[in-house]
DNA sequence: AAAAAAATTTAGGTTTGCCTAAAAATATAT
DNA sequence: ATATATTTTTAGGCAAACCTAAATTTTTTT
């Protein structure tokens, strides 16, 4: 059985994340938009993938992933996700600094090397930006976070983690000190702008904006 | 600045190790046995790594590295050793498993990550094999070991490296007692094979042929 | 110093993953 | 239902890294 090249496991792992919870259907362009090639290159490969059993596909119908394309993603976002706690936990890197690096290595392939590192890791169960991490079996939680922008005033809530994932919006969180496992609570939603004030862990109050809440992923306690 | 990819950054790595101490030059032929590749692929390359200026590189005469290319060489033979390091002290790797992994490691790019890991293992000076780890600005030690084969009947050494890296080797070495650091005494030398044998950490004897004597590096005490 | 052997380079192809431009299919608007 | 717009595919090419076969250069032998 031939190896999954670098390329072809961005595109599983993209399709992956495009067909979100109930494996809707990817399209040729935002395929093409996410992995930063034009359609034409996109329909290259999808014939590729669908050549080699691991995407379902039938022209102009868009794609999903088969069983076994499913796997091979999982196995991939495990180990970037794996990888990413190392660096934040072992190698002391902020969660803003370690997607790029875990791009590169979670196409590392030796399957011993992934156990063993879930091993000295502790086998954690999240990464550094609150996503579950399938376990050897491909099994992938999905906790029903809500977001912050669904909770009532009053509410007391725990930060579990982020839709955006860009540095400058880590940055921003780490500058307002809101960090995975926080405690938030609404204390004033502004009418107009949907702006929030906010308390974080019992006490410092900041501001956030709609922008903002609309990417924290949070938890009633 | 163009990045090298991973298979220019391999072949200066192999001219690398080609060339030696003395930084002799490589022949075509030389880079095509160690990249497993063919000679007119090998040609194709020098062609390129000499327009970017990485190797000296006329017609004919073999190659050696310019400053800039061994500067490329060394930062990933730092690459390399490093995550081996991290492998077997971290990760519960044995010595014999980890060349391969490492071979994928050393070509993910972060200056930030190498520099983080080093921190993390202790600086370590030698890698598992007992080679030397060069530093981040490219030193690296030559420490003159000598082969167990020059040593006289009665002397005792330390065991601190090996020339083959090869698993089987390096198993055939566990199978022994035979690790870095080990104390050997040359016990006696047969004179028709140039086996030998040996007592190592001053209890167990153990005889090795010529062939394993040939590949130990040690020192005097 | 030729001739023969070995090493190296050139010539011409292949595969992978990408591109632009043009054609075809599907979706949307009138 | 037709026309228009959008999406997707096809056609034809390019660069990287490899290949085989054929030429060329260097080295070794006679
Ligand atoms: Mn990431
Ligand atoms: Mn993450
Ligand atoms: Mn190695
Ligand atoms: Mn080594």
């Amino acid at each position: 059985m031939m190896q999954n090249s670098f390329t072809e496991e961005n595109y599983l792992k993209t399709i992956h994340a495009l067909s979100g919870r109930d494996g809707l259907d990817v399209s040729t362009n935002a395929l093409a938009e996410s992995t930063a090639t034009r359609a034409a290159s996109v329909t290259d490969m999808l014939k590729k993938l669908a050549d080699k059993g691991l995407i379902n596909y039938k022209k102009y119908q868009g794609v999903t992933l088969t069983t076994s394309g499913e796997k091979v993603a999982l196995s991939v976002i495990r180990k970037h996700r794996l990888w990413e706690v190392f660096l934040v936990e072992k190698l002391g890197f902020g969660w803003d600094e370690v997607h790029d690096i875990a791009e590169e290595l979670e196409h590392i392939p030796s399957d011993i090397l992934v156990e063993k590192l879930d091993a000295y890791l502790g086998h954690p169960r999240f990464d550094p930006h609150g996503d579950p991490i399938p376990d050897a079996k491909g099994n992938l939680l999905d906790p029903d976070y809500r977001l912050l922008t669904d909770i009532q005033i009053g509410e007391k809530v725990l930060m579990m983690g982020v839709l955006d994932h860009a540095a400058s919006f880590l940055q921003h969180l780490d500058r307002s000190g809101i960090t995975l496992g926080a405690v938030l609570e609404v204390k004033d939603i502004n009418e107009y702008d949907k702006s929030a004030s906010i308390i974080v862990n019992g006490d410092r109050t900041i501001f956030i904006s709609l922008e903002v809440s609309k990417n924290l992923l949070v938890q009633r306690r």
